[in-house]
DNA sequence: TTGAAAGCGCTAACAA
DNA sequence: TTGTTAGCGCTTTCAA
């Protein structure tokens, strides 16, 4: 075992430990242009044997092209990126592109940033949640010159490409199905509204259709940090004890709507009787509870699946037209707590 | 609006724009060496103006010097990793290096891909899951000449610095607990082993902790792939079909430990008093159910934040010595579902 | 305080 | 099939 190289291996080493030009014993570990076998034998195994790695700093510089796809998302903790993740990895690992991936929590200045960071880089794509940004990052993102999708979301003006379902109107599909539920009394508990536009937008759909029915929103409840079923749990004794006359709760996510449920269904709540629950997202969790929450799919591995085809056939074929917004069907999931209309 | 451009702008563009030299333009642009205030607000104006990103790959050839620090870890999905990297990001936001992530899925051959892939990119240091990798990937990172830390694991030899608990141990401890309590006849619930090696340490220790009590394990119930609630449930009862007499069941972690508390609470199981329950993990999800599961803390965060002030420190003086293995302790938590000896 | 020259490690384009 | 040359866009080093 020889000691650790002061300096990294570089292609010059290889060429001349196999007696190989540089550029053949590049085009070799490329694959590019005819090298005879015996050559290429010889190249693999010398670099092979030296254990050497090729920077991809010096080749990207070189060859201008950089094959990574940057994926910039609010948070990973709350279970449906990392569905989006699978979604964008499964299309990518057919192809040569790969996503690298940064964290905004939700706040604008942090997506400024690492969009910055990741832009310095040079990456061939730019996978990214939302449509709402600063002015600054919308400027680098048409400045980049490279394809750009914005996720998740189609309310809005997207900066190329954008896929995604309306949070508005999955907001509103909830409201008229809970109307025609017989439910009157009803209640919203989320996050504090502003940060989160989607949960913003699913807001104002709901109460949008619910006012359509000549119903307002009988009481909300918001919270700002974390996602847990703690937070459902408390959340919903405290709207509960305030408000006792609620026929029906609509959380901005599954996990805090779990949380609700449990607790109800500990106090011996009569659901989807006398008062009905829903939540949004659909995630795996909830097909472990005791009681299958309403719910509604983000077809979120779909969306994912679908921006990185968007970007992989731009980067093919640059001169691909835009498809501009593509915008998914989500589905209601009634489950177990809430009355079919 | 002007339309967006062919090539990215250059620090030549910016000293065109600017009437600086590209060399002082530079200076600027990262606030070193002496430049004039009025010479830098002239750069600053322009490069923002222009909307210039500078170019990361340029600059890292250049200077040999690239802020990365590659995180390589199994999954993201499962509660645990979320958490480490939430401790890493706390300490590295204080630096300038930067995590990148790369994900394994448990697989040899995919941690050997990935690293290959992020050392090519000449990361400033490595902090990867688990102590237990392919000889490739031992060389690679022994041959990187860059800090390596190995985290969650300290049953093994490091390459160069570990942060962790003793796997072997936790099962251990969690094992006498429950012969502590009394219980005897006792079911083991968890990932199949081979892929995970922790959980199958944790496994090893615990039989082991067991025999030493006289007391062999009753019987197991294997699954392969997810972590779901909803496994939780099935393989729960599955193996109390099977055997009924079991009177405490060790989950190989928390979310499939969850499904069974919920399955059992549905089912009326009297908890912990005729049949005792245990997790591993001590994951938020445990506040928000109905009783507290009982766990024992694997640290994560305190591990990332170890994990990234080794490589903040050997990055700032690579002189620093080793630390070699740093040890953490966890502690049973005893909830709800488990008696106290 | 500013600028000029050289080169980081690789690849595109061309020549042999 | 292989080799040579000239950069990629920046930073280091040294000189002015």
């Amino acid at each position: 075992m020889s000691k650790p190289p002061i300096r990294p291996l570089t292609l010059r080493d290889v060429s001349e430990a196999s007696g190989v030009s540089e550029m053949t014993v590049s085009r070799v570990l490329r694959n590019r242009g005819d090298v005879s076998e015996a050559t290429r034998q010889k190249v693999l195994l010398a670099a092979k044997r030296m254990g050497y790695v090729p920077n991809k700093i010096a080749g990207a510089l070189a060859s201008q092209r950089v094959n990574l796809v940057a994926v910039i998302i609010p948070s990973m903790s709350n279970m449906v990126f990392p569905e989006v993740m699978t979604g964008i990895s499964r299309v990518l690992e057919t192809s040569p592109l790969q996503p690298v991936v940064g964290i905004t929590d939700y706040q604008p200045e942090k997506e400024e940033k690492v969009l910055y960071e990741m832009l310095s880089w040079r990456p061939s794509g730019v996978i990214i949640a939302g449509l709402e940004h600063s002015d600054a990052s919308r400027a680098m993102l048409k400045a980049s010159g490279i394809p750009v999708v914005e996720i998740m979301d189609t309310d809005g003006t997207p900066i190329d490409a954008a896929v995604g379902i309306s949070h508005r109107r999955a907001g509103r599909e909830m409201g008229k199905s809970i109307l025609r539920a017989g439910y009157r009394k009803i209640g919203f508990l989320g996050t504090r509204l502003g940060a989160d536009h989607r949960a913003r937008k699913r807001f104002e759909g709901f109460t949008e259709a619910l006012a359509k029915g000549g119903v307002e929103i009988a009481d909300t409840e918001f919270y700002t940090r974390g996602s847990a079923l703690g937070k459902g749990r408390e959340m919903t004794q405290q709207i509960l004890a305030r408000s006792p006359e609620l026929d029906c709760l609509y959380y901005s996510n599954d996990i805090v709507g779990a949380g609700g449920l449990l607790w109800m269904m500990e106090q011996g709540y009569d659901i989807p009787g006398s008062i009905g629950l829903a939540g949004f997202n659909d995630v795996e969790l909830l097909q472990g509870l005791p009681r299958k929450l309403a719910t509604m799919d983000s077809c979120r591995s779909e969306i994912g699946r679908q921006a990185a085809e968007i970007i992989l056939e731009r980067v093919e074929a640059p001169d691909t037209p835009p498809r501009g917004k593509v915008e998914l069907t989500p589905r209601i999931n009634f489950g177990d707590t809430l009355r079919m209309g």
